[in-house]
DNA sequence: TCCTTTAACGACCGATCGGTCCAGATATTG
DNA sequence: CAATATCTGGACCGATCGGTCGTTAAAGGA
């Protein structure tokens, strides 16, 4: 997984994987069958991972505020540094494969879709317990918070994600409560 | 400009540039030195664009509140339905190279940083006409705002951006303007 | 112990990659 | 019109791509 979050689909070349698997040709292919299959099997556990920790952060039987807030600083802790710049594996497949490939294309959309609702949902919960601002509809506010952390990633590959970041952050979720 | 767009860089292969520039080899190697060159004009033509029309949208004499929403309603278009689909250059690229190019990391964190200041500035403005809600910081409400169009381009590589990013984007800035 | 079965290995494959270079067409000039 | 300069096209190059396959080593059973 590693080396394709690392370098990307196409920059990634088997003698890559065979270095980071430590397996010869032969058994890679007999284990996995071919690159794209393997590379399908990455990113699938990538967004397992993404979605496990989403349902931690975002529990419905804790406080959606602080969920919320737990998400958007793990957000910006994960883009700040080294971290940052080595991208995210489901944006960078998004702009480079989504398009062309159906495999890719559907694993990528159910996830923003799963991420989007997971959202939606503590945003629900926070407005039932009448801790959201005046005016505020769940559903627009979770794809501007979705689109936040997405577009946080892409700006971090290049400028690092400092201090300014962290207060952008809490700027915005304090702008949707109250 | 258009086959990198589409395809991105390391998925252009030297064929799909022979028929963008109905060059033959010989010719486009005369005329451009090699395939990095040619891909950092078409990178250097696409943020000029960008930048134009970002001059443009956010032109300093004209309101800085209109200029932001035509800013935010670009992007949403722009997003939507088959445009959408094809991405953004910028963010590919960012995704693809900019970890490892450092021509391309220079251009990009340059855009990004250019469009930042760009925002940030209509919104000192609107806030010096006493048009920002109370407690709104320009530069966060920038970083906010760019990662938010930012992110836009990227979920709607899968998702089409309907109705709803609309309202989305009208949304967030109401939650920034009196 | 010896034979069978399984799994790992890397040499090898055709295709295609980015890049070079020369033959021939075209245009220019005296 | 002829000689020269310019430019273009595509054959060709070594390297590397993703993928296959015959060989060899290891493991298990009788």
């Amino acid at each position: 997984m590693g080396v394709f979050w690392s370098r990307g689909y196409h920059a990634t070349a088997l003698p890559d994987l065979l270095r980071a698997t430590k397996l010869s040709r032969g058994s890679l292919y007999a284990a996995f069958g071919d690159k794209h299959s393997l590379f399908l099997r990455a990113l699938d556990r990538y967004i397992d991972d993404a979605v496990t920790r989403l349902n931690i952060e975002l529990d419905p039987r804790k406080d959606p505020v602080d969920g919320l807030r737990a998400y958007l600083a793990g957000y910006v802790d994960r883009t700040s540094g080294a971290h940052g710049r080595r991208g995210c594996l489901v944006i960078a497949t998004a702009m480079e494969l989504a398009g062309r490939d159906a495999d890719v294309n559907r694993r990528i959309a159910s996830f923003f879709k799963v991420m989007e609702a997971r959202v939606a949902d503590a945003l629900s919960r926070a407005k039932a317990a009448g801790k959201l601002a005046d005016g505020v509809d769940p559903a627009n506010a979770a794809r501007i918070l979705v689109c936040f952390v997405e577009g946080l990633r892409v700006i971090s590959k290049t400028a690092s994600a400092g201090a300014i970041t962290h207060a952008a952050a809490d700027a915005l979720l304090d702008r949707f409560i109250r």
